[in-house]
Order: structure tokens, then sequence, then C-alpha cells
RNA sequence: GCGCCCGUAGCUCAGCUGGAUAGAGCACGAGCCUUCUAAGCUUGGGGUCGCAGGUUCGAGUCCUGCCGGGCGCGCCA
């Protein structure tokens, strides 16, 4: 339980209190009683909207029931004073030794702290990258991947029993187009001059290898064969070597996968077929000629009919296109066969993350979940910007037509696979993001990888020290925790505990929310703290955390700190960071 | 033309799901190193939250309409 939620309790209790005795109606709703963080911090550690949200029910002026309420919880121990302010707000001012206390429980805890069982071990399906398997991945690519994979570790702090999945598209046209291509390096392999790639086929030279390996194996068997014999074969080759070359560049990120789905194998399955006998029972699915899109007709639009999914009734502008004019399913068609697959399988709560270009899709993916599981379940779709990656302020020129686009392999390769997570993650994911190959490896306040980073490195450091200087201190955080901590007085160690207590109901928002930059705001805001209590003991020597002439207080400061790598470690814990021990 | 996303300090962006006097970094001004790392810290100025209405005790946040930018728009995935 997030500590605000402890309050918040504290304050259902007085109010049900001052109805027993007749201050108050009885059966008040108190659903909308918040309580929470003030915006300024000068009103306290906590604001409750109580008064305002029940005066009217309880046929009272705010300021009065406010008074009424903060005089009881000013008697609690936890409560160091309550005051009304502003149009009935009670600001709570809390105890230090509460502070305390949850410093102990800190460092008792550890890395895990910040747990929450909020998810209920409710089942959540998160599908992230699903990148085509017809190349390496490039940095867009890696910030989806990113994204979904703190977003998922984010859930299951927060108690959710998150699976990542990855959804291979390995039956569009595309695989034709990558599985001729190959075919092209095949030749090549086996001596032939081919020339400039032709438009139309992949020209990244990733598939020189895989024309290679096929050469080697099969020798000429495919040279004079018709393509008709020689594409199911390349096909398979192919999309296994890109899936593997794809996998290589998940395991540099660090990013792994629960269940990889093949929509080839749903669609050998039955399943699309399934799916959408299913859709067409329930009166869902009709022949028709669609309208040209308004005011922008395509040059080679001709009318036709087309099977079609009613996804208007589901709040989609138009009705959308399940089968090609050659018979086969539409992506959306096996996309619908494939959600209700994850549906199935167990999860109510879907959560995709996409690239921004797939905006306009989300409508019906939506639509269609609801169609086909009743409104059983639900589909969040996380959409992912552009990132501008820079070079020193500069642009870097990405161009996938030349099959010479930067690949996500060499930025990770160029900052490190941490920077890389980390800088993804500062930025809420519908906005552009830059990508600063030169900011990211900066030592500045400018660079938060950097920042965090450093305040964690400053504290190993301090307490490597301390196990050096103070052989009789136990520096490990159990001990600590049993450190008397009512030495800590100081107005800044306090702050630093009370940002470091807020790390749960971080979790919980942000989980809540699904987006996960709020934890590295939340980082930046705990290593600023730090670093500020760091240069204090600069200009007052007594705040300085080691003090031979007083080992209590040393000790309680390194429990302070000891906590403060612990949150750190927790929150890069989410983004699949590794905390430094030193700065090099 | 239609749909979705975005518009907050000179620049890059937060803003905790409707709370109180709108925040941080960079940049600019003024300060702090015989010290556990100055790779940092303190401090000052800087705002019509794109514009105009609306909802209510209260709006950067919700609704409507404009303006500007991005993405997308029937057998690509």
């Amino acid at each position: 339980m997030n500590l605000f939620e402890h309050f918040r309790r504290d304050v259902i209790a007085i109010v049900g209190d001052l109805a027993a005795s007749g201050v108050l109606p009885a059966g008040l709703d108190t659903a909308r009683v918040a309580v929470e963080p003030p915006r300024e911090s000068s009103h306290g550690d906590i604001a409750v909207n109580a008064a305002m949200v029940l005066a009217k029910a309880a046929g009272m002026k705010p300021r009065d029931l406010a008074t009424a309420i903060a005089s009881r919880l000013e008697a609690l121990p936890t409560v160091r004073q309550a005051e009304v302010a502003g149009p009935g707000f009670i600001n709570l001012r809390i105890a230090n030794a509460f502070w305390h206390e949850r410093l102990a429980e800190i460092l008792r805890t550890g890395p895990a702290y910040g747990d929450s069982t909020m998810g209920g071990s409710r089942p959540v399906n998160v599908e992230f990258v699903s990148a085509n398997p017809t190349g390496p991945m490039h940095v867009g690519h890696g910030r989806g991947a990113v994204v979904g994979d703190a977003l998922a570790a984010l859930l299951a702090k927060a108690g959710f029993q998150v699976t990542r999945e990855y959804y291979i598209n390995d039956a569009g046209g595309q695989i034709d187009v990558l599985a001729r291509s190959a075919h092209l390096r095949y030749r090549e392999a086996l001596g032939e001059k081919i020339g400039d790639i032709p438009e139309g086929l992949y020209p990244g030279d990733y598939l020189v290898a895989v024309g290679k390996t096929i050469a080697g194996r099969d020798l000429d068997r495919w040279l004079d064969a018709p393509e008709t014999e020689w594409l199911p074969h390349f096909r398979n080759e192919t999309t296994a070597a890109m899936l593997a070359l794809i996998r290589e560049d998940l395991a540099a990120l660090g990013v792994s996968f629960d269940v990889y789905t093949s929509e080839k194998a749903l669609i050998a399955a039955g399943k699309v077929d399934e799916a959408l006998a299913e859709l067409d029972s329930r009166g869902l699915i009709y022949r028709a000629i669609l309208e040209p899109p308004k005011g922008k007709t395509p040059e080679d639009w001709e009318p036709r009919p087309q099977t079609l999914f009613r996804a208007t009734q589901f709040g989609d502008d138009v009705d959308r296109p399940l089968r090609k004019s050659d018979g086969s399913w539409t992506y959306f068609a096996s996309d619908i066969a494939y959600h209700l697959d994850k549906f199935r399988r167990g999860s109510a709560t879907m959560i995709d993350v996409w690239g921004a270009d797939h905006g306009g899709y989300v409508t019906r993916m939506q639509a269609a979940v609801k169609a086909i599981t009743d409104g059983k379940a639900t589909l969040d779709v996380k959409l992912c910007q552009m990132i501008h990656l820079m070079d020193g302020g500069e642009p870097v020129k990405m161009s996938k037509r030349s099959g010479s686009f930067v690949t996500l392999r060499e930025v990770i390769d160029e900052v490190g696979r941490d920077a890389v997570r980390f800088i993804m993650l500062t930025r809420r994911n519908d906005a552009h993001l830059d990508f600063d190959l030169k900011k990211v490896l900066e030592q500045s306040r400018d660079n938060p990888v950097f920042y965090v980073q450093y305040a964690h490195a400053r504290i190993r450091s301090v307490l490597r020290h301390a196990a050096d200087t103070f052989p009789t201190i136990d520096v490990s955080p159990q001990a600590l925790a049993n450190t008397p901590m009512d030495r800590l007085t100081d107005e800044a160690e306090i702050d630093l505990i009370k940002t470091l207590a807020g790390w749960p109901r971080m979790v919980e928002q942000a989980a809540e929310a699904h987006e996960p930059h709020r934890v590295a705001y939340y980082l930046n805001d705990v290593a600023a703290h730090f670093h500020a209590l760091w240069n204090k003991g600069r200009d007052d020597t007594s705040l300085r955390f080691l003090l031979t002439e007083d080992l209590g207080l040393t000790a309680a400061r390194l429990a302070l700190i000891s906590g403060v790598a612990i949150i750190i470690e927790s929150g890069l814990g989410v983004f699949g960071v590794t905390p430094a021990e030193e700065m090099r």
C-alpha cells in the first residue's frame, strides 16, 4: 500500500466516526475523496479534498467540515499538523518518525520496494516490436522495443501477470519480396553479376550472407528452377534468417519475449477462418463497394465489391476490408484472429506498441477487439513517434531506400545498451524524440542517463569509503535498517526520504497510465535531491555523510543514501538498466 | 477533404487523469572547489499554457469551433 492510500484510510475512518456521532449524515459516498501530494510542496506533505467533495451531501460549508476532519487527523500520532487551506483543502504535515520508518522499510525491502498488488495478478499481454522479418531493426523499432519492455516491467512491478509477445508478420507480400531479394543474392553467391538491385526488391547487404548460406548448402539447385519451386524454400530460409537477426538485435538491447506468434502459422491453423466465421455469425461481415475517400481519390480507383467488417458499428469511420481480390486475407483479418487468440489465451487486457505511422489503424483494431470479444477485452495502443537521430546537434540522415539506414545495432554499439534504453524513455511515447549520439555520452547535468547514474555511483563510492574508514559500521542495507533514524532531521534529508517514499505511488500511477517515461522523470528528481544534499555538506560540514566524531549519525546518513541507491536500482530495474558502481 | 497525434519560458520538454501562486534542464546573469568525485550545487530574470467560446466551486488538463505542425486515408504490413 502506498503511503497516500494509508492516510486515505485514516480519512475515511474519521468520516465514518463523524457519521456515527451524528456530525455527518450516514452513508456518505467517499469514492471521490482524494489523498494526494499537493502540487505546491509548501502546502505540506499530503492534501485531502474530502471536505470539498462531501460538503454538499453533508449540508455543511467545506471549510467547516474541513476543520472538523482536520482536528481529528491532527490527533493521529503520524500527523504533525493538519491545516485547513484555500477552499477547503486539508493539508497534512507528517511526523518525521513516519518518514524514518519509511526509510527503514526501503532498506529492509531492497529493490523490491515499490512492488504493488494493484494488478491483482490479472493477466496483461504487451505486444511490441513486431518488426517485419525483412531486415535488421532500425532505431524506430528500438524505441518500440524499449517502451514495450519497460511498460511490461512496470506492469509486472505493479502486480500484473505480464506476457511479452512478438507478432511475426511472416505471411504477407513483403515476404515474397524478401525471398526474391534473397534469391538474387543467391545467384550472386554462385558467381553471377547482378548489378544494381532492381527497384522493388530489398537492397540491404544483410541478405548477402543469406544468399551465400543457401548457395553453400543447396549449390545450383535453385538456379534455373522456376520461381514457383524455389519461392517457398527461400521464404522459409530468409524469414528464419531475418528473425535470427532481429533476435540478435533484441538480445543486444536486452529485450526478450515470452511468446512469439507467427502470422503464417495462425493462418495455417485456420484461426483466421475461425475468427472471421465468428464475426460472420454475428452479422458483422458483408460484401459491398466502398466509397472512395472524400477529397482525395487515388489515381487507380475503381469501384469493386469487397468483403467488409462492420467497423462503423463499433466506432470506426468506415467499414474495413477483410479479403484481397485474390481471396487471401488482408493483414487486418489476420490481426483480428491474432487478437482473438491473445484473448483466448487469457488476456482480457491487451496493450500493443506500434509505430506512429500505424495511427490510422488504431480505431479499427479496437473496434474489432470489441466486436470479436463481445466487449470483454480492452486494447490500448501506444503509438511511438519518430526518433530524430542527431550527432552533436546535426541530424543523421536515414534513408531506408538506399539500404543504408542507421540500424539499432549501430547505435547500441556506439553508445551502449543502457544509454539507449534510458534515453528512449525520457519522452512520452507519443512525442517526437531527439536522440543525440554525442549528448548521450556527455557527462553533464543535461544528460539524464549520466545524472542518475552519477548519483548512484557517488553513493557506492561513499559506501566503499565508509567501509574502509569505519570498520565498526556494517554498511549492508539490512544492518542499516536497524540504525536509529531519528538523527536525520535536516530538511533536505527529510525531503529526500519523502521523495523516496513516493516511489510506490509512482509505480502504481505510471502503470495505470501505461506511461513508463514517468519513472525517468522521477529518477531524475531523486538524483537531484541527492546531489543537492551532497553539496549541502560542502557549505556545512556537519551535513556530510561521513563524520568521524559521530558514528551514530554517520550510520543514519549511510542508511539514507543506501535508500537512495535502492530506489535508483529499483527504478532502473524497470528500465532494464544496470546501475553504475562508478563513473569512468 | 476526412481521421488520429501534437501545440506549455528564447530552445528541448514535464505537469501525478479537474485542484491552490504553471515546473525542470539548456541558454543568459550572479555566486560556491585546501572537501566523501565541482562530471556537481545555490541563486536571478524569463509565461495570454496556439486562438475563441463552453461545462463548474475550480480548466494547461474535459467539450465545441478555428489556426499551425506531424502521421495516415479501398486488395502495404
